[in-house]
Parts: C-alpha cells; structure tokens; sequence
DNA sequence: AGCAATTAATTGAATGACTGTTCAAGTTTT
DNA sequence: AAAACTTGAACAGTCATTCAATTAATTGCT
C-alpha cells in the first residue's frame, strides 16, 4: 500500500501539471520539459513513472473520463424524476471542478486528438455511448418518440458546444450561471411535451 | 494578372493538401512532407509560398472561415423570413460542401489551436459574433426575451456539437439528414413561443 | 514573332534546433 | 541492504527552414 502511494501521488501530480500545461501551450506544442517544470520535476521522472509521453497523455484522458463519469454516476443516482436526471447531467458537467477554461480546454484538445490513438477513441466512445443512452432513457419518458433522437442531440450537442467556448473564453467561468442556463435549455426542449399531450398517457 | 494567378493556384492545392493530411495525421503529428507529399510536391515549395509552416495553417484556417462565413451570407440573404433564416444558417453548416468528416475534424483541430495564435483567435471571434448576431435577431422575433439566450445557445452549441460528433465518425456523412434534423432542432426550440402566445402581438 | 534577359518556381541536400527516451550515477525511502 | 526514486547528460531521430542550383515562365526589345 504505502509502495503504491508516492507513485499514485507523482501520478495524480503530473496529471494536474499535463492539464495545465497542455491549456498553456497546446497539445501540439507541449514537450515533456514543459510539463516537468510545472510539476517541479524532470522529463526523465515523466518516462518513469508513465513510460512515454503518449502514455502520460492517455493517463490523462483516462483521469479525465474518469471523473467526468464519477461526476455523471453520482448526481443521477440521487436525481429520482427524469427531469431531475437531465439536470443532474448537466449539473455533473457544468460543475465547479469539471467546467473551468483548462478543462474545457484540454478536453477540446483530446478531443481532436483521439482519433488517432485507437485506445483512447474507445474511452471516448464509451463516455459518449454512456451519456447518450442516460438521455434516451430519460428524454423516452418525457417526449413522443418521433422528437426523443433530435431532443437527445440538441442536449448533448448543447454540453459540448458551451465546453467548446468555454475553452476560447479569456475571463473564467461562472458554473453556477452555466448549470441555470443548462436547465433552461432541457426546460425548452422538453417543454415541448405540453404540445402534443402527456406522453406517460399514450399508448 | 497572369502572375497571380499560379501562386493562387498553388495556394489553393496546398490549402486542399493540409485539409486533407491533417485529417489524416492530427495537426499535432502533421509534418510539411506529410502535406507536399499529398500535394505532389516538396515541402520546400510550402516553405516558399507560405513562409512556415505556421503561415500554411493560418492561411488554410482563413479559408475555412471564408468559406463558411459565405456559405452562412449566402443563404442568409436569400430567406426572407426568421424561421427561414434559421433554417438558412444550419443549411450553410450542414451543406454537402462543409459537413464532411475530413472538415469538421480540420475545425476540431482549429478550434482547439486558435487560443495560441492571437491572429486566428480574432478571427475565430469575429465569425462566432457574427453567427450568434445572425442568431439573436431572428430569435428575438420568435421568443419573449428572456428566452432567448437560452434558445441561441442551444442552437450554437448543436451546430458545434454535431460537428463535434462528426469529426469523431469513421463513416462518411449524410449531410441532408443532419440538415433534416437541424431543421427539427430549430421547429423544437422555437415551437415553445405557441406555448406563451405570439411575442409579435406583445408589449 | 522571335529572341535574349529577367523573374518566378522548384527541389535535393545541408543545416541547426528541438525533443522523447535511455542510462548511469547518485539520493531517498523502506 | 535493498528497492524505489530522481535527474543531468548523452543519444538518436525528426523536422522546419535555408540555400544553391536548375528549370520554367514572362517580359521587353527589335
């Protein structure tokens, strides 16, 4: 246990400092030397510990699905509507910890850059998977099932699109502002259920 | 004239080239004998017209924006009334020519480099400002206002999140499907004005 | 039109800078 | 005493850029 604990510890550190400073300079344009200077460290301790920088950068985007799933998991299971699970989505993404310009940031970077690293495109699919049918689940209850797939891309493409901005933003970010404006959003799309009838009603 | 006319050939070639190859390689591995190769030439050559390699990505980053920004201006110009407008505005994104893996991967890549060169960072800008103004004044006739934030948002981020998915996608596109459902999204997200009556007969 | 002369276009090879990785030699921890 | 950790320096490879030399295009002149 305790052999395990500085790894994990020079570990989680060299995660935070790849966050930053990739935020800093870019995927494209960080080196190992930038990412050990944040981390108060060497290059040759970065090969140690993760074997390549390719492996440093899968840590990362591991970490990263990570707790964006943690995030996810635990908001839904306390939500018990379905109104308030799509809230609890969005509320995980647009949390104090997950919705900060590095963040948002970083994630625009491996997102354009998992493509090409076959392992990672499937972490990131997986995520992706997850989130849709948490939407489909609960949009299925809430909408007729013509407007349930449009409905579920609108809210998906919503969450990505705001991250997306958030990571060219210069200024922070307000999360609290972000989540209100989030339930405004699933309000509009699911209001739309009023039109055409109580659903839970249909055959 | 005469003499103008090769460099804007060459030009074009090399722009076609870099959309090509960094969609196969990622902008962080892309190499210029990646790019002369697929262009059938040196990388010399790219030197020679572009200056760097930082001058080939602006200048194809330029015209991506060019071409989007006229797409957009094209359709905008011709619906004549807010609900067309909308539907004109995603037409433009969603048009065979743009909604196509290769680019939407290219504009993933973009977007995620633009922060670090302050040049492509306006100009980045500048064409967002001009969506979200397209955006906000056809709304503002369709919803009361203070839904309207929330309404150009949605819209924003799911033209930016199935561009997202996009460039994710190992089959090519339908881009009239993905017009089909924008056009949905847009009926969904203004079809909640009938709810508070007609804004027009408004204070 | 035809023919130098000038300018533009092209690229293989050389250059120089950068960077991920390894390794040996130390230091710290267990 | 052993195992884990750390890193400066060396290594090997890559890549953007420059340069010299060659070829193609254009211009100006008679």
């Amino acid at each position: 246990m305790a052999r395990k604990r500085i790894r994990d510890i020079r570990n989680e550190e060299f995660i935070q400092a790849t966050i930053a400073t990739v935020y800093e300079k870019g995927y494209s344009r960080v080196t190992l030397a930038d990412i050990a200077r944040h981390a108060g460290s060497s290059a040759a301790s970065i090969s140690y510990y993760f074997g390549s920088k390719e492996g440093l950068m899968e840590a990362t985007m591991r970490h990263l699905l990570n707790q964006l799933r943690d995030a996810m998991v635990a908001g839904y299971a306390q939500a018990d509507s379905p109104h308030a699970k799509l809230y609890a989505v969005m509320d995980a993404n647009f949390s104090d910890e997950l919705y900060t310009v590095a963040q948002c940031s970083i994630w625009m970077h491996f997102w354009a850059n998992a493509p090409y690293f076959p392992n990672l495109a499937r972490l990131h699919q997986i995520n992706r998977s997850r989130v849709e049918s948490h939407f489909v689940a609960e949009i299925s209850r809430l909408l007729p099932d013509d407007q349930v797939e449009a409905a579920c891309q609108t809210l998906q493409g919503y969450m990505d699109g705001v991250w997306l901005q958030a990571a060219q933003s210069d200024a922070p970010l307000n999360a609290a502002r972000a989540r209100q404006n989030a339930h405004r959003v699933v309000d509009l799309v699911i209001s739309n259920s009023s039109q055409t009838g109580p659903v839970d009603a249909g055959v």
